[in-house]
DNA sequence: AGTTGTCTACTTGTCCGACAATATTGCCAC
DNA sequence: GTGGCAATATTGTCGGACAAGTAGACAACT
């Protein structure tokens, strides 16, 4: 039996991080990142932020062009519906199978559960729940690129969170009873079903997102509490066209 | 009208030239890169080097492990597997979503032509026609992760190929029959059929290729030349788990 | 024999300092 | 203000340096 230990660098120490620090919010989206404030920050050579900084570029997680200071990607309209609409693709399929199997993975039946006893608690803090309902579903075909794809959409989905700083009106009561009865369709072997679905419980999900980045298709946008303090709310328009 | 010009850096260009070396064969599977070979085969700083290095490992084009020296990628059945399954997923709900629109890309129209013009010409070479049949349904959808996504699948079919060296028996002839039925079910707007023969396209495909690379469906695994000289095949599947 | 220790050669990981090319900013003249 | 220019900031690349890790060979030990 081979064992695995990490030994992390500290090229590996400091990209983990800056992620961490982009996700929760501590970084938020459009701050530049230059490789000389990296490198004082955490006492390292420049070359040691500049590898940092290209391997976060390479995750997306930073966006760059030549020259130009590394800064922290912005999620917009059009990306939340590229990256849900990449979901729904992924995992219609994948659910199409498993209800060909008649095959409920258990991870993804306790996350729903989780999800409805945070609700009974009060609490709306179900983005990690919510998410691992989806990826147990897509892990559940054992297949690692399956994974990994769907996986980079789940980390998009959390940066689009942070970005709305907590702020979404996405209830817990309809999304518990929406997952559950994506669960009873599989086990029912209801393929069509279960992918209908799922497009219209993601679809739901897709276009909140939207309307709270502003995107066109609810025009008037209501921005319940307060315009982001601080945050410069429009100006990220722009970097869409690059 | 926005035109585009692109600038190479010296890390591009190195990049981008390796990446060509090993899709055609030049670099095979398994060969070693060290830093300063790189360095000085391009007469650039061993830091150059690194970074060329280090942005094919994150593509997955190179693979290494702390302290030791980067190799090309040696893609095994199982990568064979997961990469077609993987496709298979992704492919088929576009096509469902096309057959419910019943639109047929001109682009996979062509490309399957072109194969057939080729196959008349009694050429075999019908692997890029071939993928721009698929890459032109996927494109069409419209999504820039879900092309992303698919497109580096089909960079590592590519790969699969330049480790068979050419020796490959698809029949152009079946493949542009199927292609053929796949598109006229689209255009009768019959999602499951499509997707169904899809299904049936994609895993004889991956059944092909599987066996050419000794997979286990036909355990006697023939090695044609030479076993892989010093490569232990299977060590990969550990950095699945990170 | 088989295990363990040591040596050497090679390679990677990280640091430092330097300089040219490019981008940003602030200022000045108009 | 607006255009243009100079000063500044930042990136891209270089070269050299050294510690730490890896691999293979060979000797020593049990």
């Amino acid at each position: 039996m081979v064992r695995h230990i990490v030994v992390t660098s500290v090229v590996d120490a400091i990209t983990e991080d800056l992620r961490e620090q982009v996700v929760n919010g501590e970084l938020p989206p459009g701050s530049p990142l230059t490789e000389l404030e990296i490198s004082t920050r955490y006492e390292v050579a420049r070359s040691s932020a500049r590898a940092a900084i290209e391997r976060l570029t390479s995750e997306k997680v930073l966006v760059r062009r030549n020259h130009k200071t590394a800064r922290v990607v912005e999620l917009g309209p059009d990306d939340v519906r590229d990256i849900y609409n990449t979901r729904i693709y992924l995992e219609s399929e994948v659910l199409r199978r498993l209800a060909g199997l008649r095959r409920v993975p258990v991870s993804s039946r306790t996350a729903n559960s989780e999800i409805a006893e945070l609700w009974r608690g009060g609490s709306y803090q179900i983005v990690d729940p919510d998410m691992r309902f989806h990826t147990g579903l897509i892990d559940s075909v054992d297949s690692a690129r399956t994974s990994a794809a769907y996986h980079s959409l789940a980390f998009e989905v959390k940066l689009c969170m942070a970005q709305l700083q907590g702020r979404q009106a996405l209830s817990p009561q309809i999304i518990v009873a929406e997952h559950a009865r994506i669960l009873e369709l599989i086990e029912l072997g209801d393929a069509d079903g279960a992918a209908a679905m799922l497009d219209e419980h993601l679809s739901r999900a897709r276009e909140l997102l939207v309307g709270s980045l502003g995107g066109t298709p609810g025009p008037e946008a209501e921005w319940p509490s307060s315009a982001a303090p601080g945050a410069p709310i429009r100006e990220d328009a722009a970097t869409a066209l690059r």
